[in-house]
DNA sequence: CCCCAACCGTA
DNA sequence: GTACGGTTGGGGG
């Protein structure tokens, strides 16, 4: 930007509120949709985007941007806690509107800005102060009085409704003093809308007048003693700090962070066809044919946009990512992994009776818990013809509940033995509600006991050609597919070259409700919202030794069995869906859960290598050395006896050779935990360290060596991992079949398991991992000053945290002293106790209680967090991450003090590594758009909490390593400004331990 | 055959 | 002190 060039600064929340109120009757879009301020929006942006000289304006912009408010919680929260209070909730029409502006600004190609903490008008004043200091005009689109303080000669405001231009004189018309002395107008007169107090008595004409006299507030402040009239003497007097603090409110931030300089703010040409797209979803008919006449377009050739606000949704809580910058600072592929699904138009146009999204959600609740399912409207599909309409009736709706039966709940091997598809018939009306159902058998086998080996049942419609007509529909973008724990069925029908595309799952849903509360299984859930138990899989397939798989279930059976699924899962989404919305978890279950579905289930397809030899070779070695142990122990015990028994093991030490016990389980049996085993090593004792030697050498050889090669997948010899979208509490992933999130890293001996993950022929494995994530989490959220500079400077944490406790300088510190930090900052993350710390130091409880109290005086934020969190979590049962997802912690109010203690504990850890969690989430999500647009190949194979794991070709390693790190580092934005920078390492090699 | 307790691998 | 999953031994049915 330079001297001379035009910045028009749209403030996009002031715009919503006064369309609404400014232009009464009501437009809606044809669906119910409230549209009206959006409509409003769009005229003023092409107005002034092509013709802002023929308005009061003037000039023609050169830079232009449109600011929003990020949420309500900004800094001026923090100085008054009364600010904003007494705003009552915006109305219904509005809520879906503030989605669709956001989305209007991007269709018109314009940067969309918004930062946390603070509000709109700070960011526009930052950016006209930043542009007048260069010499450039500013224009700011609003009329709003809070910002009439911004307005000076290079300065002007334009109220776009009245198309009036506002410059010095007009501010001092309207107000009666020049804009500079505004601030202290507003400080007088307060504010009751947004609860700003200023002097009661005293409005905008006695405000003129009185600055008018003195000159300014600290002056009219000091001097008040001299004002005549008595009531109005008292009340300058007695409300002096309330002034104060008044100024403090309604001054404008000049200094907020910002994302986007200046110069990223240039205007840009339009796109015609993506804002045709919009307009046309939008119904703007007249400003369509405008667009598509000045960029010469043939607006019918182009098909609406498919919006990404629905009616109903996003009623509380904004979308994070909703202000996601045109031009985003480095391009994360946020536009590629936004939501494709979006409600079918049958769901989605109700509620417009004015019903709050919280009542539609309990209206679905309790009209789902009554109605009763219907087995009779399932069918056996036996033909092409039947499963055809099936298909049509799904393309109608648009909606179709969908799930899959095969021979193993791997879906790696599992064969596809039938599917079942749902379909509701009023989706309009729940309490009427008919859900048929489907169920198409593809290779079920004749009976169990055939000894011909089972030969195909008759009448199923052969696999290729029922998957041909199911293919179109499952692919289609404009149906939503429903199931519960997608991933499974998407793998299973990508093996069979189906792509889902649109769908929803009801399982992640129910994670996104109520981690922590209850168990997410379709029978739990079914249970509960709709209060019906459904047939259980062992009632139809039997199970152990009597058990089958699903190809060998009588089809009558499986019919009413698979029906019953794809029935109960779409009612489940019918009861969920809504409750997001009502819930403002919509974003979380968007952003966060569902497009991390089809991401993992391309890792678990992708697999990686393990090299058998290296782990068979393993395995000789430490059956070997483990035998070499057992004669050891045995010579020690004076008998044989099962090592692996702890119950045996305690007889031997603590009853036959009468060794001191020390801890106990909970059943009361000694303990022969590790930390026992070697606390009696320490005393003298022989046979205890070697039993910790000996079970080392043990667990490595059955968890691992033993047991990895059982994995490796007959066809593609390599080791596919099943990850769990929803099975932790916090947000994290787990892993199993086999779990390789915990391949051993701690010894020498355990690394050794690693070298056996490899690379294929001409690749490398890449491991990039985020640096200490939790704790810059930490030092994010707690606000931590001697944090953040630490990790600012890049300074070795622990140390620091040594150095600020002990006074210990960092350099030449004695390793002991940053081992108990390090301990102290772990126990911090874990919600600290003393018994833990000293557990874990092996000192006494009231060294590590000192310890702890000198941690909290260094670091008061820290403890400040922790009170806060823990009763944040009383009040609420649940705590949040910094991307707004919940953890419930339902006993943290129990009785029984160490149950309570617990859950404290892990309301503390919660959201520290659950936003890690999600930070790690977000960068998965945003990773393959990046390696696509840097066209390179890399494939993401692993994720192990804080680390990801890729295989790279040999030559594309160099310029794959920046995208990698640069796509997590800024995995939070933009919908998070990371107080602290996010550090993530990475390097390449031939195996997983090298690459580590 | 199923489930639980104890133990231990990871972040 | 947080969050997981896998293996083993052992008890109950």
């Amino acid at each position: 930007m330079k001297k001379g060039d035009h910045l028009f600064l749209v403030d996009g929340s002031g715009f919503i509120f006064r369309a609404f109120h400014a232009l009464p009757p009501l437009t809606r879009k044809s669906d119910g949709l409230p549209v009206g301020a959006v409509s409003g929006f769009c005229n003023m942006l092409w107005k002034l985007l092509t013709d802002a000289r023929d308005t009061s304006v003037g000039v023609t912009p050169t830079h232009f941007a449109v600011i929003f408010d990020y949420s309500a919680k900004t800094f001026r929260k923090d100085i008054y806690d009364a600010y904003k209070a007494n705003r009552q909730a915006p109305p219904e029409e509005l809520i879906p509107q503030f989605g669709l502006i956001r989305e209007a600004t991007r269709a018109f190609n314009l940067p969309c800005i918004e930062t946390e903490g603070f509000e709109a008008d700070d960011i526009i004043a930052t950016y006209a102060r930043q542009a007048e200091a260069i010499g450039a005009d500013v224009t700011v689109v609003s009329s709003d009085k809070d910002l009439m303080q911004l307005v000076t000669p290079m300065v002007h405001m334009y109220d776009s409704m009245k198309d009036k231009q506002i410059g010095i004189p007009d501010v001092i018309e309207k107000w009666g003093v020049p804009p500079e002395k505004m601030i202290d107008l507003q400080a007088l007169v307060g504010d009751s809308v947004d609860n700003v107090p200023g002097i009661p008595g005293i409005g905008p004409k006695t405000a003129a007048q009185l600055l008018e006299e003195f000159g300014d507030l600290d002056t009219l402040l000091a001097r008040a003693g001299e004002i005549k009239q008595v009531k109005r003497r008292e009340n300058i007097v007695a409300n002096a700090d309330q002034a104060r603090l008044s100024r403090q409110l309604v001054s404008l931030r000049t200094d907020v962070p910002l994302d986007l300089a200046l110069d990223a703010l240039v205007l840009e040409p339009q796109n015609g066809p993506k804002l045709i797209a919009f307009l046309k979803a939008m119904e703007f008919t007249t400003l369509t044919r405008r667009v598509a006449a000045a960029c010469d377009c043939n607006a019918e050739e182009i098909e609406p946009a498919v919006l990404k606000i629905e009616w109903g949704e996003r009623a509380h809580g904004p979308d994070l990512d909703a202000g996601v910058p045109a031009k985003a600072p480095i391009d994360t592929g946020e536009a590629a992994a936004e939501a494709p699904a979006s409600l079918p138009k049958a769901a989605v146009a109700k509620g417009v009776g004015g019903a709050t999204p919280a009542e539609l959600a309990q209206a679905r609740i309790e009209a789902f818990a009554k109605a009763k399912l219907d087995p009779s409207c399932y069918v056996t599909v036996r033909d092409v013809e039947v499963l055809d309409d099936w298909i049509r009736a799904a393309q109608e709706t648009g909606l179709v509940g969908f799930d899959t039966e095969t021979t193993s709940l791997d879906p790696m091997q599992a064969e596809l033995v039938g599917f079942s598809l749902a379909i509701a018939d009023n989706t309009d009306n729940p309490t009427g509600l008919a859900v048929r159902a489907a169920y198409v058998p593809l290779i079920h086998k004749t009976g169990v006991g055939d000894l011909l080996g089972g030969g195909l049942a008759e009448n199923q419609i052969p696999t290729s050609e029922a998957l041909a007509r199911l293919k179109p529909l499952l692919e289609d973008p404009s149906v939503l597919k429903v199931a519960q724990n997608l991933k499974f069925d998407y793998l299973v029908m990508k093996r069979h070259g189906i792509t889902v595309e649109s769908y929803d799952d009801t399982m992640l849903m129910s994670y996104v409700l109520e981690a922590g509360k209850a168990n997410h299984g379709m029978d739990a859930l079914s249970e509960r919202w709709l209060n019906h138990k459904p047939i259980a899989f062992k009632d139809v397939a039997g199970s152990g030794k009597s058990g089958v798989t699903f190809d060998y279930v009588d089809i009558d059976k499986a019919t009413a069995y698979a029906a019953e699924d794809a029935d109960v899962t779409l009612r489940l989404w019918m009861v969920l869906k809504p409750q997001l919305a009502a819930m403002g978890l919509t974003t979380v279950y968007e952003r966060l859960e569902r497009p991390l579905v089809e991401v993992l289930a391309r890792m678990e397809e992708r697999g990686i290598t393990i090299d058998r030899q290296i782990l068979s070779r393993l395995s000789g070695e430490l059956a070997q050395k483990a035998a070499a142990f057992e004669d050891e122990i045995y010579q020690l015990a004076g008998e044989k006896f099962t090592i692996g028994s702890p119950k045996q093991l305690g007889d031997i030490l603590f009853g036959k050779m009468g060794l001191p016990g020390g801890a106990k389980t909970k059943t009361g049996q000694w303990s022969t935990s590790a930390s026992v085993l070697e606390d009696l090593a320490a005393t003298g004792h022989e046979l205890p360290r070697k039993i910790v030697d000996w079970r080392q050498l043990t667990k490595l050889k059955s968890t691992y060596t033993d047991a990895l090669p059982g994995y490796v997948h007959p066809e593609t010899k390599r080791v596919h991992t099943c990850y769990s979208l929803a099975s932790t509490t916090t947000g994290r992933l787990s892993s199993s079949e086999p779990n390789l999130q915990n391949i051993p890293v701690r010894t020498a001996e355990g690394r050794k398991i690693r070298t056996a993950f490899i690379s294929t022929p001409g690749h490398k494995l890449v491991s990039a991992d985020y640096s200490q994530i939790e704790l810059r989490v930490l030092a994010h959220v707690a606000d931590i000053p001697q944090l953040r500079q630490a990790f600012s400077d890049g300074i070795d944490i622990h140390a620091m945290t040594a150095s600020e406790m002990f006074g210990v300088p960092v350099e030449g510190m004695p390793s002991e002293v940053r081992r108990r930090a390090k301990a102290i900052n772990f126990g911090i993350i874990y919600g600290i106790s003393a018994f833990g710390l000293a557990n874990q130091l092996g000192i006494e409880r009231s060294e590590a209680g000192d310890y702890i109290k000198k941690y909290f005086e260094r670091f008061p934020g820290i403890r400040d967090y922790m009170e806060s969190t823990k009763s944040f979590a009383r009040e609420n049962g649940y705590v949040e991450t910094i991307f707004g997802r919940r953890a419930h912690y339902p006993e943290i109010k129990s009785s029984n003090p160490s149950v309570r203690a617990f859950n404290e504990r892990a309301s503390i850890n919660a959201p520290i590594q659950g936003s890690a969690a999600d930070i790690i989430r977000r960068a998965m999500v945003k990773m393959e758009p990046a390696l696509a647009k840097a066209g390179l190949s890399a494939r993401m194979l692993l994720q192990v909490h804080d680390e990801l794991i890729f295989e790279v070709e040999d030559e594309e390693i160099e310029r794959t390593l920046p995208v990698i790190i640069s796509t997590m580092e800024q995995a939070a934005m933009p919908a998070i400004a990371m107080k602290v920078p996010l550090k993530v390492d990475a390097r390449a090699a031939s195996n997983w331990d090298e690459a580590h």
